[in-house]
DNA sequence: CTGTTAGCGCATTCAT
DNA sequence: ATGAATGCGCTAACAG
């Protein structure tokens, strides 16, 4: 309301601005009488410190920016859950950056950079070039990318194990019986798309299936590229028709649901379906869809943490992510989520 | 990089301190050609205004906080989205505040309210009490409130019209020939939830139906309260049973969906369904959820126009929003959108 | 333990 | 049209 400075609580309790500041940074020089003292009248004066001004004395603003491109806001609510959940129990703040066209994202960077605004920066679900970020670490400014799609750099990361979830995913198939299994994959410039369908190789490799070209097909993640290819799947001869397909997403999996159901055929009596997320929404399609379970929220907890403590080197703490030398890199593993869309094989 | 100041661009250009920040301001009162080469060197040196000290100096952080309590964090992702495509636009940025559990809610106010911090704030899907929030706008801290599930105050508001939209789903439904057609309601605390019912009753007595007190049932956004209540109307005597059903949110439509499955029934045949919200997932769900929908994104934008206009107000703006005489409400009209989960009734 | 003295980087009078 | 001086509210040596 009124606007206290430190001064005034310095005269108020008969003090000089520097014992007052010491107090708000709880130096342990300060008479515990007098800290109490001036701690109540802060109290009943309902004083804060002045954000600003804090912020450029000690060329620290407290401030953590997380970067979110437009195009995945829906996908990564969980993840900013996490971040949050964590970032609210320090004394920092998220400071959100959004671009809701993939055009201006070169300018949220330049946003960021400039202002040194944030103390640390969070970069969720990347997908543009990781140069100007690696840039900004030289620069200074802590960087950690949660969810990188699989690109691969000198920046610290929280992903899921792509991999072993495709892994996963295919496996259970397997050992429903299944033998002439699909995969409809996501973009493949992504590297986190190359390793899920590596995990459907050599999971299918392992059970001793050969993997078929003509079962592996591009889906994009776009619900038309995703329904060609389901239909061309189904038009195989019967014998070479595939009774399953791994989705690169859960996205993906609704769009062969509905492809499916187009053909007049029924998942999973004639087709079964494994997706890849879970998406809050597959626990209500129906039927239910068996995924893959990014755990979301952990990873933005984590990703979090892990900016935090480099930031902010706890004593304990290992030499922190930003070391040049090793990058820290969490990779959290994945669950095999068993719905309704899955039956053996006939 | 190197952290360029004021001081720097000024003896890189010639020229005094003074003058390069009135070319930041874009000061008319400085020469042209002087800007020009002043702008030139910022360029190329890639300087940027440190942001804490233009706050403090200016005394207003151009942050604009967002509060959105843990809870619903997953259902106001498209509201978040409204309101950083509006900002992303401004020279402000977003800062995000999050309680994710409602006991340390009131702590964020104080975050809020202490340090300045945010030059505005929004407050989404608010359902707490309202008097610390109107303490901030008395403060001084312009508030608007977006998706108030309906409580009344004397902050500015953006909301959608939940009595249309419930009065419309109804009216929908009379039309496909429904007579007996109940109500599962959220949380009756909700002004929101109180004028959906208001909107269902209405509807129904425009028909010259009469409001029957039995399938007027709880659901409390809580999926076993609704699939409770669902059997409990499915267990009525084949006469009063009803042949369809208004669902106060999409979430509990959904739980409504299964209980009339587990029921051996069958969606839309035996008994229609509307839901309220039009959440992404309703779309898959299956059969697809016919539902009101609410425009979110909408919501989230037009919230921020509203807040940076009482910030800043434009020379050709209306007085603003937070002129105590009369709050700016912001009503926005809902749709329905007709999927698969109605039919006519038999 | 507490007070003094300088800035932090920029905006803003007031001169020139 | 530009420069000099002052202060925003706080932290951080350095004294005492």
């Amino acid at each position: 309301m009124t606007k206290l400075t430190i001064r005034d609580i310095a005269r108020l309790s008969g003090l000089s601005k520097s014992t007052v500041s010491l107090v708000l940074n709880n130096s342990p020089r300060v008479d515990p009488a007098t800290r109490e003292r001036v701690l109540e009248v802060m109290r009943s004066h309902n004083y804060v410190p002045n954000f600003a001004a804090t912020a450029l004395a000690r060329g620290n603003t407290r401030l953590i920016g997380m970067i979110v491109p437009g195009l995945t806001w829906r996908l990564v609510a969980a993840i900013n859950y996490g971040v949050a959940s964590v970032v609210e129990d320090s004394d920092y703040e998220i400071i959100l950056y959004t671009s809701t066209n993939d055009r201006d994202y070169g300018r949220v960077i330049e946003r960021i950079l400039a202002s040194k605004l944030s103390t640390g920066l969070l970069v969720v679900t990347h997908n543009q070039p990781l140069e100007p970020l690696e840039e900004l670490q030289r620069g200074g400014l802590p960087v950690v990318l949660v969810d990188t799609l699989g690109a691969q750099s000198s920046l610290p990361s929280v992903v899921a194990d792509n991999y072993g979830g495709a892994h996963a995913a295919v496996r259970h198939l397997v050992e429903l019986g299944h033998r002439r299994i699909a995969c409809i994959e996501g973009p493949m410039e992504y590297q986190c798309c190359l390793d899920r369908t590596r995990g459907y190789t050599d999971a299918l490799r392992e059970a001793g299936i050969a993997v078929r070209p003509e079962l592996v097909t591009k889906g994009e993640f776009a619900a038309d590229t995703v329904a060609a290819s389901t239909r061309a799947l189904l038009d195989l001869p019967k014998r070479r028709r595939p009774t399953a397909i791994f989705a690169h997403s859960d996205i993906t999996a609704y769009a062969v649901m509905e492809a499916v159901e187009d053909a007049g055929l029924k998942v999973p009596d004639d087709i079964s379906i494994v997706g890849f997320d879970d998406l809050v929404s597959s626990e209500h399609v129906r039927p239910a869809l068996t995924t893959i379970r990014q755990p979301f929220e952990e990873m933005g907890q984590q990703a979090a943490r892990l900016l935090l403590s480099t930031i902010d080197p706890a004593p304990g703490d290992k030499p922190g992510a930003n070391t040049a030398d090793e990058p820290a890199r969490i990779s959290l593993s994945t669950s095999l989520i068993i719905r309704d869309s899955c039956t053996t094989s006939a």
